[in-house]
DNA sequence: AGACCGGTTGTTAACGTTCACAGTCGGGGC
DNA sequence: GCCCCGACTGTGAACGTTAACAACCGGTCT
């Protein structure tokens, strides 16, 4: 009852004439401000109630320029980890009484995080979270005029932006330190594409590791996170005789690997172990369940809301830099070398 | 040059005194209105870029009452089906000129949906997709009074709003029909949690199958779609010793079956035959390879948009119905059944 | 010649909210 | 008793756009 078909929704003058105050009242009533009656706050309140009246938030946003809404821009949220990352952000986003408007990019060509920003300013968003895991979407975002507060998410240190991210070097190095720690003579590197910083990271860490041990890194295989980038990266290793170690940089590309591997009758982890990256809900399941490097999308997606907020509300304050610890998971698929080398 | 700090934006006032004319002369170039001189519409044009003017969509918003914005709901974008479906919305409604707000629900409670489209509906979006694959989301849906024009995804038949969904009936058959054509005698069943439409539909193109062919459906083994729901429900299923066809409700369950399988010694596809469905980029490179059924999750987001915006844009019509077909994947994890039975 | 018409442009009024400011009322300090 | 102040409330004007309507121009129809 009370709207019916064909009636008009009841504005701010509507409740005020209902309620026998002005406009202005209601419009204190719904803001909270102070200075109001409780009696008249009350009567107002009843008035909302009975006429089911809502607040038309575009002419706000009209008047007080602000929208509350944040922008995204991500790309191929089809994956498991932009997909956690953009959850995670939209739960903190609404949790703190924003709107989130999603633009998700198939390529990675540089002008388009250039058009995604303008199509989002366009709209009026107050913020934007940019997961910008590609160097040249990093680099796109630092050289671009930045008319409203952005975060970068994996977007490396360039720029005025603030940045969150997990520390891959740091993932880099748990992965190839295990697999040392279990007696292996080297540790083999299926990477991600060169162009982004993740696969970036992850190398670096897995150098480190060796460098930092004293042991030869050997050529790594780059692949392009697929499975079957990491089917053809494994068929390559099981050729080779003298490889008893593989960290691969992401989980899907090991599922690839591990696939190979016992296409080709290796035993894992007999023969040749394997860690992964990601821990995405599959890796626990995989024959041989895969040891891997946990990374927390989710907190990932919730603070780079907070690092936001907090400049949006908290007035100007410089660029943060925001680093979450990845963890290791041990599965089944590491083991000691074998004897025989 | 042009836009420095601290200046204000410019507005569609400034434009009309920059080209001479008047405001409502701007509003008609940027909107492509038929009958304004070429000579003038230069001008206008010339004086936008030359200010840098961007026109204030919340403005216009405000007046048109049309925010060329629409609401997405869903539930765990983190899945592969929802993420691809959200995915393929996102670029239909980009290419349609819409902007996309997503809410992303974590539990399944009913006042969920509600709640989530009150939230869209203050937000004033035009339209609203709902991804509501549980009987109670889609109760929810059916019972409300819907001020605002809505399709919903996999969302049974019950109620006004459009429909937009896969066959999981021609599905369920697909798979269970190419278990029966290679000779076995029966097909168990791992199915997906009851309250989601699609497990029903699934189970339904399973049973008719096997009617069909006059055999005995077993007793489905129900799952939660999670690895470790069907890695328990593969350990039953190697216990018993006459089951050599399993359908499976899910890839990732069927991940769970598999390694369950091969934890128990029992080989796939020598022993067991196992099908999955929606063909997610891992199955290929499970151990074996997955038969499966695959989904194009999306053009069923494409396809909601289309409906959406001809309901929004060419007036009110009759609730559309639209149904995609699924496909069938053969692949290395189905054989004849083992001849001793 | 006068009415009329289509193309083009300008003027004014919405849209529904918040902001700035101006009141009103009652009480406390002097 | 007067002034001032704080609590409360109302009035008018923004915000930047589109819609509705009026006005003007030149030409065509009768």
């Amino acid at each position: 009852m009370g709207s019916r078909l064909g009636r008009r929704l009841p504005v701010m003058a509507d409740v005020a004439k209902e309620a026998g105050v002005s406009h202005q009242t209601v419009s204190r009533v719904l803001n909270d401000h102070p200075n109001v009656r409780s009696e008249t706050r009350a009567r107002v309140l009843q008035a909302i109630d009975k006429l089911g009246y809502r607040r038309n938030l575009v002419a706000r946003a009209l008047v007080t320029k602000r929208s509350r809404t944040l922008g995204v821009v991500s790309f191929d949220t089809t994956l498991y980890g932009p997909a956690s990352t953009v959850y995670g952000i939209e739960q903190a986003a609404r949790a703190a009484g924003y709107f989130i408007s999603i633009v998700s990019l198939k390529s990675i060509d540089p002008g388009g995080v250039r058009d995604a920003l303008d199509y989002l300013a366009d709209q009026g968003v107050d913020g934007v979270v940019v997961v910008a895991p590609q160097r040249s979407a990093a680099r796109a975002l630092a050289d671009l005029p930045l008319a409203i507060p952005t975060v970068a998410v994996e977007g490396g240190q360039a720029g005025e932006v603030s940045v969150v991210s997990v520390d891959q070097v740091a993932g880099g190095r748990l992965a190839t330190e295990h697999l040392l720690s279990l007696g292996h003579e080297t540790v083999w590197h299926v990477s991600g594409p060169s162009d982004w910083l993740e696969a970036e990271g992850r190398v670096a860490g897995w150098r480190a590791a060796l460098e930092q041990a004293g042991r030869e890194a050997p050529q790594p295989l780059a692949g392009d996170w697929s499975p079957r980038s990491g089917y053809e990266a494994g068929r390559s290793l099981a050729r080779m005789t003298d490889v008893t170690a593989v960290f691969v940089a992401n989980d899907q590309m090991a599922l690839g690997v591990l696939r190979a591997f016992t296409e080709q009758g290796v035993s894992v982890p007999g023969q040749v172990s394997v860690v992964g990256f990601d821990d995405i809900p599959e890796s626990a399941y995989f024959s041989p369940p895969l040891t891997t490097i946990r990374q927390d999308f989710d907190a990932v997606g919730r603070h780079s809301i907070e690092v936001l907020v907090r400049r949006l509300e908290g007035g100007l304050q410089e660029r943060e830099r925001l680093v979450v610890p990845p963890a290791f998971v041990r599965r089944a698929s590491t083991a000691q070398p074998p004897e025989g080398r």
